[in-house]
DNA sequence: ATCAAGGTTGTAATGATTACAACTGTGCAG
DNA sequence: CTGCACAGTTGTAATCATTACAACCTTGAT
């Protein structure tokens, strides 16, 4: 399995990023809830376990995250910041009804326009919005 | 052409949308600058011709504008929101390094996912980053 | 045992966006 | 003409997520 914490962990390392215990709380906090959560979800669920943490602590974890490549940002609306593990080839719906934000598989390959020839695309985000089924069936 | 102001004026009345002073020149401005203005740019271009208006009004503008159909919020970033008219077919790419946005062509309908059979899509956002040919020449 | 470096914490500052209440202008009824 | 109602505009105050910063803590190497 891809998002397996022993993996995700080699990774941090190969990336010279040390493994302090909050660290790993966030990052198995996200390996274990894949519901996109916002910063202050994920703080107000750890600070229950580690009553000392800081919200800084989780931005600041969840930036060198991203910056290693583990962690997505997902900015689907710019009111919210949510976060989720790196996985590929998957896009992200959101219910405009619900709020709820659904995975859904597409192939990321076949996104490419001949606009973007000389460009260096090192990111592809793919949001749709729109009503669920929970939703429309009312 | 179809965002041409005349065809985007009857689209607000067919909206029941009232064409003030200020809705107008937010409007051409956009017409004008497809360069994926923030608030703050619009505003402040705006203000030189219109020394009273307010920021307030730009955002009511453009809140309406939106509910309408014709601007798209661009929202590849958390930390800004930008505007474009809506034009059908385009992703944006924005340089990690200049920062500038980029349009480029792409056929949404392709855009689709078994997984969202049952769900009812209203907007398709992608959205791509990396580095554009002028910042990777040097 | 000591020291340096990196990590964590809490508070204060920032900055975009929204809420709100007062003001303005326009069209219509009398 | 006059005044009223309504929609739009304005400016300030409030909100809220995020960042800055300085002090504190941990850990590992010498």
């Amino acid at each position: 399995m891809k998002t397996s914490l022993e993996v995700l962990k080699q990774e941090l390392l190969d990336n010279n990023i040390h493994l302090s215990h909050q660290r790993l709380k966030v990052l198995e906090y996200l390996i274990q809830n894949h519901n996109h959560p916002t910063v202050e979800q994920i703080f107000t669920d750890l600070h229950k376990d580690i009553s000392t943490l800081s919200k800084t602590t989780v931005y600041n974890t969840l930036r060198v995250l991203e910056d290693a490549g583990l962690v997505r940002v997902i900015t689907i609306e710019g009111t919210e910041t949510r976060y989720d593990i790196e996985v590929e080839n998957h896009g992200h719906f959101k219910c405009k009804s619900c709020g709820k934000i659904y995975d859904f598989e597409i192939d990321m390959n076949v996104l490419s326009s001949p606009d973007l020839e000389k460009f260096q695309i090192s990111d592809k985000d793919v949001y749709f919005k729109g009503i669920c089924p929970r939703c429309s069936q009312h």
